[in-house]
DNA sequence: AGAAGGGCGAAATAAAATTTCACGAAAAAT
DNA sequence: ATTTTTCGTGAAATTTTATTTCGCCCTTCT
């Protein structure tokens, strides 16, 4: 895990679409480091994945809720509980464990406000365990680049 | 836009490592269909990138913060400068401009407490135009998958 | 100093992407 | 109803890319 690894990272996390050669350019190794070494990433399971963004916009599934969850009984397994539901739903995108405030952060991407309703009523309104939600919508998402800042991977 | 290319975007947005052929076998086209209409897709704006999804655990970046943000001056051009100044950095995973309550609801990606510090220095407290802000952190992703949820891509 | 291990890049090989082409179905026009 | 056009499709050829193999160099340990 040195330089030349994070240079990959920032990279791969841009524009993963890259051929390899070109990858290997632009972090200025052979064709043949670059594959072993993102062969490498991908064992160790420091790359998770490859996706692809779609615009939500063209697709219909323009709205954003920004859920915060409080529970009542926050054992451990009640919270992993409702974590393990929240998890398996589709119109999931996030899912965040929170210290201060609410229990639980979660992002929902739907389609429009009846399906938001819906997805509430599957998520929280069958849940007797839910005591408080409060939910925010947003129709523009400004950015959206599920990137990590590296240290120093500069070049 | 018919329900092959709804196919092609829920498995893509599942896994974009697949090459053409795997692909192509999926969703029950040939090789050539399906890289015409995957290059269509991405003409068209419907598939806006392809990027690697790190794990912030095993790269140190484990620390989400989710902040909501209120502004003292609400006029389209103070929110847009704003705006303007979030998404350029690159500690700012993820924007929104939501509609009650907060005007911004932010996901921040950094390494720990102090990194965070810095970004919220960088962010808020430069901006006198910033009322009010409101963080929450996590230290537990439980999910995160930039999935778009498809109308009815069945197979 | 010598041996062993690991990482590197060049070149050869294998695999995949991409283009080209001709066909057939559906829609539009006559 | 028939012709014409348009559009999408898949097979095959071609080009590009990925992947393996090999020998070299540097580092490390004895």
């Amino acid at each position: 895990m040195d330089a030349t690894d994070l240079r990959l990272l920032a990279q791969l996390q841009l524009d993963a679409s890259l051929t390899n050669q070109a990858l290997a350019e632009r972090v200025h190794i052979s064709p043949a480091t670059c594959l072993r070494r993102v062969k490498r990433l991908i064992d160790a399971g420091i790359i998770e994945s490859r996706v692809a963004i779609l615009s939500p916009e063209k697709l219909g599934a323009g709205l954003t809720a920004i859920v915060e969850l409080t529970l009542d009984q926050q054992a451990a397994e009640r919270l992993s509980a409702f974590e393990t539901r929240a998890v398996a739903d589709s119109a999931v995108q996030q899912c965040y464990r929170v210290s201060s405030g609410p229990d639980f952060v979660l992002i929902l991407q739907v389609a429009d406000m009846p399906a938001y309703q819906a997805a509430a009523s599957r998520l929280f309104a069958t849940d007797a365990n839910v005591r408080n939600v409060r939910a925010f919508f947003s129709v523009h998402r400004a950015k959206f680049s599920p990137h990590i800042s590296l240290p120093a991977a500069e070049q």
